[in-house]
DNA sequence: GGATTCTTTCCACTGAGTGAGAAATAACCA
DNA sequence: TGGTTATTTCTCACTCAGTGGAAAGAATCC
């Protein structure tokens, strides 16, 4: 049961699909009413209106999210602009490594995969597109974590920081340590933190003064993790992808911020 | 200027989220009033709603598709339980023929791009993810188009087929004829008819009985266009697929059509 | 086959959303 | 720079779209 009464009708939608989350992808009315805290009737009127939108999809008495909000979801910034130019740079590298290439942006204190590519050859991982991780335990995180300013880094601190391995560190003081290390070194590295068996490197891509808008990153078993061979390829692929930023963005006229300001921002 | 007066509030928050398209993927308060035919004050008050809830991001004053829209996005059936599965048979196919790879599904008489790799190494095309092509111009399309049920095509052939190229066909009877080729060989092709200077070939993906509710394809210079070669590769990954499908849904108790309803129903 | 649970429909009430207009900015131009 | 125009933001009385409790209709279970 989430907040109910909240005001306008536009909260109401969002409520109903932030009822849907990635172990709850098809609800039906009752669930989505005891999900949401909305009464039955509600909620089955709301979601009927959402499927002649597109916005959920409907399938007998399962509601799911709409293929047509994928498509306008595909029209955001992340996707549309970040996304589709840093592509073929993830592609290098995954022909060049083989392993789980992950591009993530920051948002709301976590890592937000904006891409993953898994082959057959990569180790498994549970990150996915769209999927979101904590900073302290992957290497995208780490390498986005470390340019933050310090009013950021003590807000972060301020909170508890989850543990999913027993590997994961979360004690401010060896972690800011591995955040300077990163800042003097251009890469961050994971050691068993997110996942038993898996080692993360990643590097950040700046792409105006301030922090990085996103970080680049490779995970593989932890026998295979070789920053020599991996961190020079990684650095290649984030200016590669900063450089291809900045030119898509000047043939449209616009300041990198401009488009790119939510990261940025909180 | 769009439909103004549509009734529920529902249907409001779709249409300013249908004002923004590729061309225009971030608007002004004034821009969404006339493009969706709604006063300019409304216009204002949802849309700020609307970032509140994240379903648009705002800066200055222009708004875009929120990054918290396309988040939930990812989680519809295209992208969570149909793309990551299909993700490691694509790179396999980005591997060994370093072409466009196109995975799509049939929706609403379009084809519609699930997933779409590109390197450095592929021709450009004008597909991307999310994005809407004709079926009778593209691989996919035409793979998708031979398997449908004669009512759907003669719906299909009784509108106007666009023609992207000179080499576009769009006449009945050649068509249908190639659509039967395509059926006898289990692939097909097209030679300029979306993009002058490439040419592509693609197959269906199987997973229950009916229509197919997927294509794999590549595009490449026509110079590189090899069926000996690439549909064999084609195959596999358009088994391997199904497959991969049929078992991650037994695995969740539930039939095929259970969850990729859209492309089956349209 | 009766009990339980969930989905769908109904409808009188009401407050949330509306939108014209005005005020406040911002952009433009001479 | 100052005057003009375009755009964004705010306000508020009105009203109709949305509400939700309740009851009917389907499934499902034991």
């Amino acid at each position: 049961m989430a907040d109910a009464a909240t005001g306008s009708m536009v909260a109401r939608v969002a409520l109903i699909l932030r009822a849907f989350d990635e172990d709850h992808d098809s609800l039906t009315v009752s669930e989505l009413a005891s999900r949401t805290g909305l009464p039955v009737g509600t909620a089955h009127r709301i979601a009927g209106d959402m499927v002649a939108e597109r916005l959920l999809d409907r399938n007998g008495t399962r509601y799911s999210i709409g293929t047509g909000l994928w498509e306008q979801g595909e029209l955001a910034a992340v996707s549309l602009r970040f996304r589709e130019i840093a592509l073929p740079f993830l592609l290098s590298l995954y022909e060049a490594s083989g392993e789980n290439v992950h591009l993530a942006i920051l948002d709301e204190g976590e890592a937000l995969y904006a891409m993953r590519l898994v082959g057959h050859r990569s180790v498994p991982t549970i990150s996915r597109m769209g999927g979101r991780l904590p900073l302290h335990t992957t290497g995208v995180g780490k390498a986005l974590l470390a340019f933050q300013d310090e009013e950021f880094l003590r807000d972060f601190f301020s909170r508890p920081l989850e543990r999913p391995t027993v590997h994961s560190r979360v004690d401010e003081g060896s972690l800011r340590a591995e955040l300077e290390a990163v800042r003097r070194h251009g890469f961050s590295v994971t050691n068993q933190e997110m996942t038993l068996g898996n080692a993360s490197i990643a590097v950040p891509i700046f792409v105006a003064d301030g922090p990085p808008y996103a970080a680049v990153g490779l995970v593989s078993h932890l026998t295979r993790a070789d920053t020599r061979r991996v961190v020079p390829m990684l650095k290649d692929a984030a200016s590669g992808i900063s450089e291809a930023l900045g030119v898509s963005l000047d043939g449209g006229r616009r300041r990198w911020r401009d488009v790119f300001h939510t990261a940025i921002q909180r």
